[in-house]
DNA sequence: GATGAATGAGATTTCATTCAT
DNA sequence: GATGAATGAAATCTCATTCAT
């Protein structure tokens, strides 16, 4: 009933999606990111994506391998944007809090310009299985939070009452609420509105109380 | 190719659940925790079920209307627990503060006792979907938390700088993120271990700055 | 590349053919009767099948499991209706010539009267397959021949040159090349005008010289 | 559903056999008996010959210009030399009787000889499909029957009942059947060695009766 | 000639869901 | 309540064939 996991074992076999023309590439992941943040994914068929992005079914079974691994793909190409965006505005910005406020903003923009990621994350994706494709603490993000948040903690200025992970957790928790909301609710009152005061409230949770 | 949503359309004609043998529904309810938590959504089959739970597939239909309705109607069931476990709690405890640690406690405890409902969340249900199905913002255990917080910020205890459901979202973000986190790192370490310095970090955030 | 038998894998949990309804099965058969006649095996699509039998394409599997053993259990009922006829004509004829002449006048009878049957050994099947699917040597068919001619060798009618399966042999491909050369020749001429002419030179190569 | 018959359409463009250098087409042809007697057509994929002769994939399609032409072509080389070797063998054969005898014992001989022809004869060939192609009354082989047989009714040796399609259909019938029956036996004793007996039946067959 | 990639088609499997008994 | 069967849909895979380089 069970199958083994397909993804990985497919994933040896796979081209390098490299080998991909980009712009086919583009219109493939466009074409995930338009259906799949309207329909949740086992109402998702290929053929939709594979019309929708102008190849065969084929093409998309060759590069990506499977359906999931096509979404975790998408879903990560996506969030490698994030985290660049998020390294390149994070220069020049001296004060620790406000690299802090930064990042808390960058994440929040992110979703707040790319509802689609959002809507995906929320209507087609399975934390677990997403995890265990390693998107759910995405490398490259998750190396800039972390970075960020050991600097605070070298510095003296986070608190040292818990681990790095755990802040991690702590304000991936308050971001992932907070934008889920915005699209609970309609999709009004942008999550970046709140902004400062959500930052302002995390850092008084995380700052080191002296 | 877009399957009508069937849940909504059958929910008008079900029997009621109450009419469901206890016993018989205790036995399905089990099964649904068993094995949606054990493999996502998709790889569940009914047949399954029905053969965990003895029953005949029939049954499920009749009482449950679809798979998804199954499974959103067997975790209410455990959120209606964790609802009056937490009003049940809070049952002579004074201090406002000490009543917000109970709530988060509780919530953070109910988790970690209750792995097969923490695991379903986060292997087998959409955010989207389940919210749509009422389950995301759970009356019950809803109005227990905003209870709670209209109280604080009835007292001036609480910020007043967001409105109460921001404020919810938050905690929500925290404990949420937080029990996933155990789970991803494999249930050692169980979330009550930090549950007051959490809470500690939560109340600066949240706690009026006077 | 190269799988394994299914056929006979799937043999195993097949439900039994005889379970499924009797009407449904003939309006199958007919189906692959009629478009298996018209194409060959790979030009033929199991859903074309299944719309014109109007069942869907699940039962088919289901019954017969794959597509060759679908052609392969339509052949097989066809030759066992073969058989049956056979049998019957048999039956009050006395004389060992007259027994065999109409052995062998049954057999072109039945191919000019269901040249479906005989397009699609021509056109849909490769004697091979078709022989390890037990349907070359046709039990029942086989069984009434060779019975015919061990009386024949019994009696000394028949020559003892060569042994019964050679015989058998001998006349099978006699009948077989005389029915596909109807074929092939346009379907004029049916194979029964010439039966008697045929029937006396096979007679003078297999009767015993003395 | 149904693919036009490419065969065809592509035979107009096709350069000319001849134009392949002919130790490529050998070592293609090689490749083709070697794999279509193993596996069925539709098993065979066209990347093992290619690969198998080392050739591209293209320059199959370039001289052969499809799957099934390929097949017939390489099947046509065969017979080609079956019907010279016939030629050949009947040289200096006076007395009729034993010229007949000597074509009927080069075919059953060819066949033990070649028996991969043999075996994609039974797994490979469609007989309809063949003879549209040309192939199942292959010319060559054909005429050199048929010329056979026209003298041995010019001389009355032969009977003049049937026309001499007909005797040729009966000796033709013969022959498969029984080189075919070799095969499904295992291939033990060689059709050659019933060759005389089988011979002298059939010569009673169709000598004239006097 | 060769190489690589893309395409369309269809076989096969697995389910949720529905129906009839 | 249960059991058995049928259905529609889609995932996945394999290929012949075609194209472009």
């Amino acid at each position: 009933m069970n199958r083994p996991e397909p993804a990985h074992a497919a994933a040896l076999r796979l081209p390098d999606l490299a080998q991909l023309d980009p712009a086919t590439r583009e219109r493939i992941e466009q074409a995930v990111l338009d259906i799949f943040s309207q329909r949740e994914f086992h109402r998702v068929g290929l053929i939709e994506i594979a019309r929708g992005a102008n190849v065969s079914l084929q093409t998309i079974y060759k590069y990506y391998g499977s359906k999931e691994a096509l979404l975790f793909s998408t879903l990560d190409a996506q969030l490698q944007r994030l985290a660049a965006r998020m390294l390149d505005h994070l220069q020049g910005i001296e004060a620790y809090k406000e690299r802090l406020r930064k990042t808390f903003w960058v994440a929040l923009d992110f979703f707040e310009k790319n509802p689609r990621v959002l809507q995906i994350l929320m209507s087609s994706v399975y934390i677990n299985t997403w995890r265990r494709s390693g998107g759910y603490e995405h490398r490259p993000l998750f190396s800039v939070f972390i970075r960020v948040l050991a600097e605070g903690r070298a510095n003296g200025v986070l608190t040292a009452e818990v681990d790095e992970k755990t802040l991690l957790d702590f304000i991936y928790g308050v971001i992932q609420r907070n934008v889920q909301a915005w699209v609970v609710r309609g999709m009004k009152d942008p999550p970046t509105r709140q902004a400062n005061v959500l930052f302002e409230m995390l850092w008084r949770a995380i700052a080191n109380p002296v």
